[in-house]
DNA sequence: CGGCGAATTGACGGACGTCAACTGCTGTGG
DNA sequence: CCACAGCAGTTGACGTCCGTCAATTCGCCG
């Protein structure tokens, strides 16, 4: 299955696969397989019945829904997150269209082999009740994001968060394309490019993909961030797996990592 | 803790409590009391600590989520339903707001007592896994619909479910206030009875609480109502706990007992 | 050099939120 | 028994946000 040994290790790395038995671990890794995509790829269409686990290794992928023509993208994913879980664990049709957006690792772990697992070792199916959970929080800050704040706003609090996410620099990079952004963000790509204009009077200066935060504060007082919406408080480095205040550990986590 | 066993035995049957053991079960319950609250209690607030799964017996409650001074509905609760299971599970703060919305009788279990049994016992412990899956996906579909429908839309669809749950009549009963279902369906309430009055030309007539769908093919035609939006298949009752297929049987339950 | 797709900009219309006035119901108290 | 206050719901006017369509610019790759 031509997989290398640093790949396996930042799987395991992940909490849900920390607390796994090495039995556990092994069952997964031996029925799974490690796959090369390019960009644009779909992996998973919506109501399709689900088959594998997929973990994202290198690269990017898309989870978007569809209805009467439209699409919308519900998430973007980064190293290292697993995705579909919710389906794997119900063995229920897929409720999002899986795709990648640029040349991805993808492992594929099957879903059959999942729920044996998680049957057969207690720890591994606690660990991935609190995946699921964390997944469900996650989904929960996105509804009312979604519901609570314009355009603007949620534009205001995404360039922060990846502020902080890209080490807390005046300047950052959009990680994906900006039509993908604004998909993500629930408007047009038009109406991105407008909202940006707009946050121009909040020292907002835009330049192809690079963003800078002239002025945080000013920014800050449009973007009005919440814990309860925009994720863990004290934020922090999302890099090493050095386990902090257990609690809170996971949930840290969330921007990575996770999305069912 | 003065529950009668009628109450018991309703809250063994969801699927969550009914895979534990007995032993789980009791230590779960014997630590739990039940409270009857007036409506518009506040049980919980977003951001607090949680120390309960809550169980909802009679009544009705709403979670609401905030910001910046504005609120929204993100789910109404009706009987047997549990909430906040994720937060219990992680023993984190609560993310949203849990309130009656009418006279309720409420168990509330011990959340350390609920994390315990889910260590001791591990058919508990997937059922929890299968409960939040389903909660989860619960979220996706609310997602897709507040994203990628309209408000007339999002009204239609809601129409239909709350049709079919009510028998599939012509004729159905608007379960909660209607500044609560706007809220739900992410509108106000001003544009929620014009959202009504434009469903006139597609046969809907509203006579207070009461809404007649007269012509359901041409609502039907607006509504598009998608598997992958507002719930399993051949949808049926959702009274009487006989399993089904094993499969569909607990996202079938999806509207009712779940919400965590 | 030419072409393609992403991004931007402008013009326009529709959907939605806000404010205000009005209706109808209900419960309270004189 | 009636008057009135209070609240849910409705309706209208208005402004804003946002999606759509079209034209243009920019950058990248062939």
């Amino acid at each position: 299955m031509a997989m290398r040994e640093a790949d396996l290790d930042r799987v395991r790395a992940l909490p849900m696969f920390a607390a796994a038995s090495d039995r556990t671990f092994q069952s997964l890794t031996a029925g799974g397989f490690l796959q090369k995509f390019p960009a644009g790829t779909t992996l998973l269409t919506e109501g399709d019945p689900v088959d594998f686990l997929y973990v994202l290794i290198e690269g990017q992928a898309e989870l978007q829904g569809t209805w009467n023509d439209k699409e919308t993208t519900l998430a973007v994913l980064r190293p290292v997150s697993t995705f579909i879980l919710a389906a794997v664990v119900l063995d229920a049709d897929a409720l999002m269209t899986a795709r990648t957006i640029e040349r991805s690792d993808i492992l594929m772990l099957s879903a059959e082999a999942v729920r044996r697992g998680m049957e057969d070792d207690a720890a591994f199916g606690l660990a991935v009740a609190r995946e699921l959970a964390g997944c469900y929080r996650g989904l929960v800050r996105t509804v009312k994001n979604q519901k609570l704040r314009g355009g603007a706003e949620r534009l205001a609090n995404y360039l922060m968060v990846e502020q902080t996410r890209q080490g807390g620099g005046p300047t950052l990079i959009l990680p994906h394309e900006k039509r993908v952004l604004a998909s993500l963000l629930g408007m047009t790509p038009e109406n991105l490019s407008r909202a940006f204009a707009n946050l121009a009077d909040y020292g907002v200066v835009v330049q192809g993909p690079e963003v800078t935060i002239a002025r945080p504060v000013v920014l800050n007082r449009l973007a009005k961030p919440d814990p309860l919406i925009d994720g863990a408080g004290p934020a922090g480095d999302l890099l090493a797996g050095a386990a902090e205040l257990e609690r809170t550990a996971s949930e840290a986590r969330r921007s990575q990592a996770r999305f069912g």
